[in-house]
RNA sequence: GCCUGCAUAGCUCAGUAGGUAGAGCAACUGACUUGUAAUCAGUAGGUCGUUGGUUCGAUUCCGACUGCAGGCUCCA
């Protein structure tokens, strides 16, 4: 009996039944035939091997596609596991899945994995690649799987099996000796997953990722089609750690963090510059937009904590010191007291929406872990705001907040950004009909600029649900930047209210936002963003006049003097050094403009302008240059466009 | 906080099978007055993260602590 296999391009052929993917794939050419990794049959990714009975939409999934290379890493993962087990046969495995870039495992062993031990597998899964052994799917019975996995000490698999649905169909792949519970797909053999993997990294991993479980120890691994693009993945990722803020902090002299003080910035000039313009814009900006801006105390006395509910929740994070025989906090957030500033003084609706912003200095005791660079510190500064309003307001305002966001995240730069929505956890203040409301609220807000977005259940504040605006770093690692809640528990839990329409007394509901989450964390991602190399709105030092001979330091000095009663921030170099070791130096010190200055200019009174990024000069007089200049940075403008971009 | 690893000059790094360390750049001094990514010569610079232990002797081996890196958990 033949049946119709259709394919994506609208062809249908027929074939002898049963057939599989691998079949077919051959019969369409030997060259796909090597290429191919799995098959999706329906819509629904199955093994080469597996038999195809009836008429079915096929698409052959060749090692090279997302979808391909998603399988070649769980294959990966499998062989690594297997390696593991030949190698150390004491060793439970319990899952392994593909993730970004590669896969990894996570083992339950007594003993340490060691790097050594990394070197030792790998060659190990070689070895399993280079056997080419058949991988095998089996469909089993719960009792019987549960039972051996039991049997040859595998804890944790038997735990996975318990606690999966009991409608759900068991698949066991077997390679070798090796037997793994897994949905699949996988390859047909061994061999086919070739060269392009590497073990990268050894890293502890809580069993079901809960803390309150044992420590599992982690293997990562990247995997690619083949070894070219395996090594084009690892010179991608070593040309992005060159980007890292930290390694920039430190070459372009922004900040450092000292033993003394972990998890806080030391700011020095530079870094302290480019702060100030991220702040200053964003007070601006905030200021066009119907902000007020506040400042409120950074100690506080215990008790406003325990009314706020920070007590409960987050004393574990809160720095506390005890004077005179009262107990103050050092803040960890601005709500409380914003919600002081809202209650001086009677509110009418006709306040309303009012918005309290402050760049609001927070400590954290993050613990050690956690601290990273200063991206995740323990001191840092929130652009965040408060709008106070009523339920009516919420979608309007939520709206026009992702509206704000969008226009500050283009001016830094920023295109990729990721949003997700997190709504109601179980513990939880307020009423399921305003939970519904908020929620709804939110996730129109994202539709409505038909935006993307990843739901996270269950991951709400207690008060309200959140909408996170996350931005990548150079690696591709997600950081939480901007940040939308709605909150109808802390100005009640507060005292705050406002007099209705109907005169009678209500509680405002409270939108807890940020946009660039905290100064130092954004400022992170922008550096790393940029590569160090700042538009010149941004760049700490936008100029610096290198002069050629000592003759021309009078008019050198001159230049700077202009520039900066413009506004531009400028510095001189009138080292006794060759242009051509200055240019160097302030190349890769990024700074946006080089002006040369040797006697020619100085007699003519031009500049001899050299932009990052361009081996060109362009000559041009003083008047000239500021028009231009000034213009690109009140334009905001992220790639020099003129004199002479490349 | 947990797991693994790391900590040598201002920076980037080398080194010591246990006998108190070296390079390049930077700094300082002198010469050179220079035209777009490193001018030459000389000088100086380190309790080898802190702290216990083993040893005749520890920067090196072992332990603790602190910090950092990667990951987990948690978060802006």
């Amino acid at each position: 009996m033949d049946i119709k296999i259709s394919f994506p391009d609208g062809a249908v052929r027929e074939f002898a039944a049963p057939t599989t993917g691998m079949a077919i794939a051959n019969d369409i050419s030997s060259g796909l035939r090597r290429n191919a990794v799995a098959v999706k049959v329906n819509g629904a990714l199955w093994d080469l091997t597996r038999e195809i009975a009836a008429d079915a939409q096929v698409e052959i999934v060749t090692r090279d596609t997302d979808e391909g290379l998603e399988v070649l890493r769980h294959d990966a993962a499998h062989i690594m596991a297997e390696a593991v087990k030949e190698l150390f046969p004491e060793t439970q495995v319990t899952i392994g899945p593909a993730i970004e870039d590669g896969f990894y495992y996570d083992f339950a062993r007594e003993e340490a994995f060691t790097p050594d031990d990394l070197v030792t597998i790998e060659t190990r899964m070689r070895d399993i690649v280079r056997r080419n052994e058949t991988i095998e799917r089996e469909i089993w019975d719960r009792q019987q799987a549960i039972d051996y996995f039991k049997s040859i000490g595998e804890e944790y698999k038997a735990e996975i099996i318990t606690d999966l649905p009991e409608t759900e169909e068991l698949s066991i792949y077997r390679q070798g000796e090796f037997l793994d519970l897994c949905v699949g797909p996988h390859l047909p053999s061994t061999g086919i997953l070739r060269d392009g993997f590497k073990l990268t990294k050894l890293a502890g991993a809580y069993w079901r990722g809960d803390s309150n479980n044992a420590q599992l120890q982690r293997i990562y691994g990247t995997a690619w089609s083949d070894k070219k693009q395996l090594k084009a993945y690892l010179k991608r990722m070593e040309e992005a750690e060159k980007r890292d803020h930290r390694k920039l902090g430190k070459t372009l002299d922004l900040f450092h963090i000292q033993d003394e003080a972990p998890g806080s910035v030391f700011w020095h000039p530079k870094g302290w510059a480019l702060y100030q313009v991220v702040q200053q814009y964003m007070a601006d900006r905030q200021y066009e937009r119907g902000y007020k801006e506040i400042k409120t105390p950074i100690l506080v006395d215990f008790s406003l904590w325990e009314r706020s509910g920070h007590a409960e929740k987050f004393s574990d994070d809160m720095f506390t010191l005890e004077t005179d025989d009262r107990r103050y906090a050092i803040k960890p957030m601005n709500c409380p007291c914003h919600v002081q500033v809202y209650n001086q003084g009677l509110k009418s609706y006709r306040d309303l929406p009012l918005k309290l912003a402050e760049f609001g200095s927070c400590h954290r005791n993050e613990m050690s872990g956690a601290l990273h660079g200063i991206m995740r510190v323990r001191s840092f500064v929130q652009d965040d705001a408060h709008v106070f309003c009523t339920e009516e307001q919420i979608q309007s305002e939520v709206t026009e907040f992702i509206d704000f966001l969008h226009a500050v995240y283009k001016d830094f730069g920023f295109t990729e950004i990721v949003y997700k929505l997190s709504t109601r956890p179980e513990l939880r203040v307020g009423d399921d009909e305003v939970w519904d409301r908020s929620e709804k609220a939110l996730e129109k807000a994202l539709n409505d600029n038909g935006l993307d977005w990843d739901l996270q259940p269950g991951e709400g504040a207690f008060y309200g649900p959140k909408i996170e605006f996350s931005l990548k770093d150079c690696i591709g690692r997600l950081w939480q930047c901007g940040t939308m809640q709605v909150d109808f528990s802390t100005p009640g839990r507060l005292g705050a209210e406002y007099v209705a329409e109907d005169g009678s007394k209500k509680a405002p509901v409270m939108l807890h936002r940020a946009i660039l989450g905290s100064i130092e964390r954004f400022l992170g991602i922008l550096i790393e963003q940029h590569a160090g190399a700042m538009p010149a709105w941004l760049a700490p030092q936008q100029v610096m006049i290198a002069t050629i001979v000592t003759d021309a330091n009078d008019y050198a000095e001159e230049v700077c003097a202009a520039l900066r009663a413009h506004g531009i921030r400028a510095e001189v170099d009138l080292r006794n050094e060759k242009i051509g070791y200055k240019v160097r130096e302030h190349s890769l010190q990024k700074i946006p403009a080089i002006l040369a200055i040797g006697m020619r200019e100085a007699e003519e009174k031009t500049l001899a302008v050299r932009r990052f990024g361009s081996q060109n000069q362009t000559t041009m007089t003083l008047d000239d240059f500021i028009t231009s200049f000034t213009q690109e940075v009140e334009n905001r403008e992220l790639m020099a466009a003129t004199p002479n971009a490349e």
